[in-house]
DNA sequence: TCCCTTCGGTACCGATCGGTGCAAAAATCT
DNA sequence: AGATTTTTGCACCGATCGGTACCGAAGGGA
């Protein structure tokens, strides 16, 4: 019988998974992938190095779990930014969720997906690549979404969804980069709130 | 006689410091700080371990003084565009400059001040805090001349410049993230146009 | 020529890196 | 109870990390 849930043979895991990942989110994102020892995610997870790699499997898989979970934590605010009504209030919405996901007040400055991993050396190649595609998404989201936008002439018919969201992309990771220098949310907010001032920017 | 030149006694060294830093400083460009290994740099720069570390110190200061090689070569775009005679055309010619510097043909993408170190583990700190004070002070060699724009009355008197300074950091660093994802140069010549667009942007 | 100073190459240091082998512990299944 | 399966803790692996001691090589000054 391959009954659906989770077969429960065997010593019970004694902690809890997403417990762990949080904990090692946080460590991947004031570190970096290559920053973050061993001894540094386990220590914060509170669980055995053994442990980690039964339950993971090794570095690699485990930043790219924390970064599930990042996406759907911290960063939740990208798809609650894409379900906005309109697109000024998707803009607007991506980029006031960035100030605030890149200043929070337990958490580390920045963005996970942004000094997770940037610049690498042959082991955090992997990692540096993964980020650059997660980021890549995100615009790719944003472009269909402001491409649905002009289809329903929320947006002007000669906009150009795929520099729009490569644009508010690029606002959003530089608001990223200056949050992890230390400016504060109010500073960044005033920039996100500038860029709106101009928005949708014209295109021709 | 403590002679005002350097020393000559001695065996001379045989290998050119600034050569040596511009190999320094695309390993740690490409790599960031953590990622560029002893190794990785003194292959690149063709000298012994030893050669370096009587030339420079240690790993950090290697950095630092790569840094500084970084900001009066591939990075003098800010100072040029820092002396162009009107707001406008400082704004224009910081953004093309990092646009440009941050795709540049024959060397890593991205900016070295940005992807050298933003997150980093204990041993890395020292270079990520140096990286943080090297954008700060870009921002503010922009808010100065954005102030003394306003004084001069080529800005609007109500125009803030430190967060007009602020902007253009923003911009300029999420153009350098964008740029070590793999954007193409002219795509981000388009998001820099489409930035100056509405320049200066409206702050009431 | 002899001395002094600096450079360059080798070989090495202790510490830390990511990852694993092994056996005890803790649960279910028969 | 005994067998089976999985987790956990400890010790350990080879590789690599940044950094250095040592010594011959290569130059200038007297």
């Amino acid at each position: 019988m391959t009954s659906g849930r989770t077969a429960t043979v065997g010593r019970p895991r004694g902690f809890d998974v997403d417990e762990a990942l949080d904990a090692a989110v946080r460590v991947f994102w004031a570190q970096g992938y290559e920053g973050a020892s061993l001894d540094d995610l386990t220590g914060a997870m509170r669980i055995n190095r053994t442990s980690m790699y039964r339950a993971f499997g090794n570095k690699e898989e485990l930043f790219s779990r924390a970064l599930a979970r990042y996406t759907e934590g911290p960063a939740s605010y990208v798809a609650q930014a894409l379900a906005q009504p309109t697109a000024r209030e998707v803009a607007a919405a991506f980029l006031g969720g960035s100030v605030r996901a890149t200043t929070l007040p337990d958490c580390p400055t920045g963005c996970l997906g942004v000094q997770g991993s940037l610049a690498a050396g042959a082991s955090g190649r992997p990692a540096r690549d993964l980020l650059a595609a997660w980021r890549e998404s995100g615009t790719a989201h944003l472009r269909d979404r402001f491409q649905r936008a002009v289809d329903g002439g929320d947006l002007p018919a000669d906009a150009d969804p795929g520099l729009l969201a490569r644009y508010l992309m690029t606002v959003a990771n530089g608001i990223a980069v200056q949050a992890a220098g230390g400016t504060s949310r109010d500073e960044l907010q005033l920039v996100a709130d500038l860029t709106m001032r101009s928005w949708p920017p014209v295109s021709s």
